[in-house]
DNA sequence: ATATTTAACTTTGAAAAACAAAGTACTTTT
DNA sequence: AAAAGTACTTTGTTTTTCAAAGTTAAATAT
């Protein structure tokens, strides 16, 4: 047998940055205010988490308006699709015995 | 939407604690050091995981012996087989998407 | 024009969690 | 008698998480 647990990412281990990740495979852009709202979440804490997602490059972030309100919006980067798959996968095979 | 996170259990945010619980699903009794060895983990880490897990009740321990040797097996109880289930649907509901 | 509010943070600091290393008690093997 | 294994507990450090407050800049309300 071999470490089940060897294959899952550090990064994953948290709920919250698991959550965003998972609303940013199926949303191509999600606001912070979105992301905030719907993870319940402080804007320090959300700001923090997306942070570590931003500098592992599995998000990025687009500046932008809306009418002249400033709004930012984030996405998910083709290497932050393929870890997050991967992991799940981890995960899967980890519990497919079920 | 509703908060996607919402449902997991904060105790199998660990990795190392879903480890031990996706190994017990399986295997009804595993040993203290097939446990340290197959996660890679120090017996201090290992311990104190455990222990967690002990006090939610979701795993009993049992001291016992093989031949005149002490050894200690841990199974899964039910309660433990219901949270960890409900914590998979709970992920799998959060990634259905993909 | 001034004040308040909103957005999206950054900084600070505290609390919690994770972890390794060392120590313990007891037994077994050499 | 000495060394090693089992299953911890204790201690202390490091890492992670988080809330709260502060910041900057623009928008809206008064």
């Amino acid at each position: 047998m071999k470490n089940p647990i060897a294959d899952l990412n550090k990064i994953f281990d948290s709920r919250i940055r698991l959550g965003v990740m998972s609303m940013l495979v199926v949303n191509k852009e999600i606001g912070f205010n979105d992301l905030k709202q719907m993870l319940e979440l402080t804007d320090g804490n959300l700001a923090s988490h997306l942070n570590t997602l931003e500098q592992a490059e599995f998000i990025k972030v687009h500046k932008g308006f809306i009418g002249r309100k400033t709004n930012t919006t984030y996405s998910i980067t083709d290497l932050g699709r393929q870890a997050f798959k991967a992991h799940l996968d981890a995960l899967e095979k980890m519990i497919r015995k079920l």
